[in-house]
RNA sequence: GUGGUUGUAGCUCAGUUGGUUAGAGCAUUGGUUUGUGGUGCCGAGGGUCGUGGGUUCGAGCCCCAUCAUCCACCCCA
């Protein structure tokens, strides 16, 4: 068999050790902000029955699903007729039965149906997981990307949306973000705008055309207004609402007046207001939010199953769609036949915060995360001494390893350098005859004659900090 | 799915109007006299120039096709 020049699938990547420190110090500074607001961990399978996942995401969203090929001879049944039409959609279902998810909260929805009966309302969770999407990508887009979801389903309060924008905030800030915004906006707003355009059914239409507001411009959304059946009429009463200007109490102050014949669009603008308030008593007498919190009714999302709270999180310091978006589903395990379900939650995506992170310079140098002391190899004599002086460290919790062969000296160092190994202990002939071993720090350059005792005990010091 | 960009060493790139054995920096690796890295000096390996056709005495360079890539759109994290 011919070499060949190995490569990765379009959009997928592999992480490095030094990857996998920062992204996993993400994870982590995510998943610790959680759990402090009562969140729990669960995972779901990479894959999921594909029927469970189609028509769940519009069918944009379904051309996107990864689909698995079953296995054995999967065109043992398929019909003669289905084959010669060369309609992929008609053999699709004898060929695939399963699907890797698209998203985490399909899936989730799926596990609240399954464990109905095991599980307690209102159910906090949370799920770190990658998930896959048949996308082109392109610059903050992968096929296999990180999501970290935290959903409640069994709760209606608006205290829930008010934690997420709490938990958004430090989340972000602990990640050394100091200047996003959370924009946040109400699904029920834009169906009372859309009600008294006299247009309700064009209500998605809508919606599409002027979240691209800050991307085309007006111009750009009123022609796109147009194309999707709005009148030149419906446009002049759009623009003083989507243009609509200053803090979030006027904004509010604004839409009542412009709402006031429709019933939805009031209640929307009380929810908004309901969760200001709760967010107002959250933050006092705790520091201030670093966020910006702006009432957008250009915000609209996916919507496929929005019907409250619709967030979507933005860094002013780089240059980045979304890091993270969310909303309320009333409804959202209906699909699966459970009714009267109402949920809400929001999705951090960690691998555009890794790239803004790493775009600002942002992740902390990382010293624990690697091997503590690096133990040089001079000859069989002196690895005898090391081995059980390597394992007594290692029993004590502090990450060692011996030079597994009696390399140059130089060599050794300089893989210590590579991995930056804070210690190196030499131990030659002159440090076995003296019992007295010596201790280089690669920081700083500077040795010093060290006891084993004194070393194991310098060391745990070390690690306590 | 639509439009555009770019394909030369592991990475980032140079390569003249088409002209002999295709270069650099970084990275890797060896040496630099016997036990000192990150920072000196000297060397080495590594490319059928994305792939397949075509034009030409001659192609990394021109033409066609194809694949890949990145960017933007649709959509979305």
């Amino acid at each position: 068999m011919a070499a060949m020049k190995p490569a990765l699938p379009k959009g997928t990547r592999d992480f490095s050790p030094t990857e996998m420190v920062r992204r996993n110090y993400i994870f982590d500074t995510i998943k610790t902000v959680f759990k402090k607001y009562g969140y729990q961990e669960i995972q779901t399978p990479s894959m999921e029955n594909l029927s469970t996942l189609t028509g769940k995401y519009g069918d944009e969203g379904d051309k996107l699903i990864f689909k698995i090929l079953n296995s054995g001879d999967f065109l043992a049944n398929i019909k003669d007729e289905h084959l010669t039409t060369h309609n992929s959609q008609l053999i699709t279902p004898s060929i695939s039965e399963k699907a890797l998810r698209y998203d985490l909260t399909v899936p989730f929805a799926r596990y609240v149906v399954m464990h109905q009966n095991e599980i307690t309302l209102p159910f906090k969770r949370f799920q770190i997981q990658p998930v896959w999407r048949a996308d082109r990508p392109q610059k903050g887009r992968y096929r296999e990307f990180y999501q970290c979801d935290v959903d409640v389903v069994g709760s209606e309060s608006l205290l829930n949306e008010a934690e997420f924008v709490l938990i958004y905030d430090e989340a972000l800030s602990k990640l050394g973000l100091n200047d996003f915004t959370i924009k946040i906006n109400n699904r029920k707003i834009l169906s009372g705008i859309a009600e008294i355009l006299g247009k309700p059914e064009l209500i998605v239409d809508m919606t599409v055309a002027i979240d691209k507001l800050d991307k085309i411009g007006l111009d750009g959304v009123t022609k796109e207004l147009l194309e999707r059946g709005f009148t030149t009429d419906d446009i002049e009463k759009l623009k003083p609402v989507i243009l609509l200007q200053g803090s979030n109490e006027e904004k509010v102050e604004k839409l009542k007046e412009v709402l006031k014949d429709s019933q939805t669009g009031l209640k929307g603008i009380e929810e908004i207001e309901i969760i200001f308030e709760y967010v107002r008593y959250l933050q006092s007498p705790l520091p201030h939010l670093t966020s910006k919190i702006e009432l957008d009714i250009t915000l609209a999302r996916g919507l496929n199953y929005y019907t409250g709270a619709i967030f979507e999180v933005k860094t002013n310091e780089a240059d980045m769609g979304s890091i993270g978006g969310g909303g309320r589903y009333d409804d959202l395990t209906g699909m699966f036949g459970l009714k009267g379900l109402t949920g809400a939650g929001i999705s951090f995506g960690a691998d555009r915060i890794y790239d803004v992170l790493e775009e600002l310079n942002l992740f902390p140098e990382s010293t624990q995360e690697t091997t503590r002391i690096l133990i040089s190899n001079f000859d069989k004599e002196a690895e005898r001494f090391a081995l059980p002086l390597l394992q007594q460290l290692r029993n004590n919790n502090i990450a060692a390893e011996l030079y597994p062969t009696a390399a140059k000296l130089k060599k050794q160092l300089s893989y210590a350098d590579d991995k930056r190994i804070p210690y190196v202990l030499l131990i030659g002939s002159e440090e076995l005859e003296s019992g007295k071993l010596t201790l280089r720090n690669m920081l700083t350059g500077a040795q010093e004659k060290i006891t084993r005792e004194e070393l194991v005990e310098n060391l745990k010091r070390d690690q306590a900090l």
